[in-house]
Parts: structure tokens; sequence; C-alpha cells
DNA sequence: GGTACTGTATTAGTGGCCTAGTACAGTGAG
DNA sequence: CTCACTGTACTAGGCCACTAATACAGTACC
């Protein structure tokens, strides 16, 4: 699991570890049960102190798609998350809306939204069948 | 064009006054050359000081949603937005891709991601053409 | 039990985002 | 030309996000 920081992109340091984690999980490159970095190994890699990828590791156990035990480590949890379907739903709903919006405003048009959004969802569902029979 | 701002919902208020034009914009409820309301009526509106919505209409204007002429007053400009089709492309390609590793790491199917993709798309799209039928 | 690893807590400082006060400048109608 | 409206520039201050230093605490394994 590699990570790259971006000092200079304007975006806090945590946000983009916590941000490559979850797209980690999400294509499949990181399974439940994984071991992340520990807070240390990783703060030396991006020359960062450890506080800061511990707020990011909080972010991410806060959301349910990690979890932690004192002095073994960080883990991928499975499945975890825990909220209704409808919370969920309406979470990936306003991200959506948001893109979407963004899209209109952009000038693209329904078919190219369509488009674009088949093309990102292909490339999320490959890579994690590619990683699942690579295991 | 009604803005609600919430002051404490932790979003700063020009985002807010941002997105909301945006989604305006987007629905179809603010068509291209219609006027927004001055920064100063707005800013009494929004009991807010006048760059507080200038700061809006900057990033607006920067990104081409919206046209400002000195003493004439703000207006919806109509499929502005200088970017290459790839680029545009880009911009979307990576909010939906944020979207849906969201979505993923929420636990949601590739059926579920596909339906709530389609519910988004079709509120939109059944709003602007209401919304263009009306006037 | 000691050593070397995990994550945690506390404190603090810097930077910059966000907002506001206030004064300036351009435009259009009468 | 003047008035009443537009948006703009400049300054400044408060607050908090972000990161870091450093010391503490739990766990595993020899």
């Amino acid at each position: 699991m590699y990570i790259a920081i971006d000092p200079s992109s304007g975006v806090p340091i945590y946000m983009q570890i916590v941000s490559q984690i979850k797209t980690g999980i999400a294509m499949g490159r990181l399974l439940p049960e994984d071991p992340l970095p520990s807070v240390r190994q990783l703060a030396v890699e991006l020359s960062v102190n450890p506080n800061t990828v511990a707020r990011a590791y909080l972010d991410l156990e806060y959301e349910g798609v990690i979890y932690k035990r004192q002095g073994a480590g960080t883990f991928v949890s499975g499945q975890g998350v825990e909220m209704s379907k409808n919370e969920r739903r309406k979470v990936l709903s306003e991200l959506i809306e948001k893109a979407l919006v963004e899209g209109v405003n952009l000038g693209l048009d329904e078919v190219e939204l369509r488009e674009t959004f088949e093309r990102v969802l292909d490339k999320i569902i490959s890579s994690r069948q590619a990683e699942a029979v690579g295991k």
C-alpha cells in the first residue's frame, strides 16, 4: 500500500491519507483484515508527525472502515460502517448530486454524464475482481 | 432564487452560497442571462457582509458560471466554462470516483450504486425540463 | 519481566481561512 | 450632472484547522 502525499496541494495531509486508504479499500487493493502500516512507520515514510497519521486513522476508524488494537496495529475492517441502508443511500446521493451538478455546470449532457459514470464504475468493479482473484 | 444559510453547519457561508447557486443553475431554476440578487441585497437577506457574497460570486465567476458587469449587476452566463472536453470529463470523473469510493466503503453494491445514480440523474433532468417549459 | 513495538494524550504554535468595516469606483436612468 | 444603484479594494482581526514535540499507556513476544 503505497501512499503519496503532495504537501503543496492545499489538501490537508491527513485527508490525503484518508482518501487514499479509502480508495485502496474500494479498489480491493486492501482487503478486510489486512494490516495498515503503523502510525510511526507511515509517519517516517511521509516525513510527517505520527499524530498526523493518527489523525487520519482516527477518521477512518470513526467511519468504520478500519479498526485498531493497542499494541498490535491497525487493520482493515470487514464491512464495518454502522448505518442504515437509507442513511448510506443519502450520503451517496448527496455526493453524486454534487458531482452531477458540477457536470451539468461544466456543460456536459446526459449521455456524457452516464458514460463517465459507467467508466468509473467499471474501473472500480474490475479492479476489485482483479485483486480478489490475485490473492 | 431563495438561498438558505446555516451559519452553524461548519460549511463556510460563501461556499453554501456557491453550491446553492450552482444547484439552481443545474436544476434549471436559474437560466442563462437571469440576474442574480445584488451583492448588497443578498447580504442583507442573509444578514452577512457584502464581501462574503462577493467572495461567493468571485468563485462562481472564476468557474465561468456567472458574469458581472460593474454597475449593472451579476448574471448567469450561458454555457460559460472555458475548458476542454477532456478537462471537464476529468473533473467529473474525480467527483464521481469520490462518490463511488464512498459508496463502496459504505457497503453498497453495484446495483445500488447504479440505482442511486439513475435516481439523482433523473431528478436533475426532470427538473430542468419542468423549468424549461415553465418559462 | 524486559524490550520493542503498537496507538494515545496533552500541549502548543503557526498559518491562513473566513468574515466584517469601511471607503472607493464604475454604470445607467432621470 | 446627479443620484442611486451596481461591484471592488484594502485592512484587520478572530477563530480554528493542521501539524508538531513530547511524554504516556497498552500489547506481544522472547
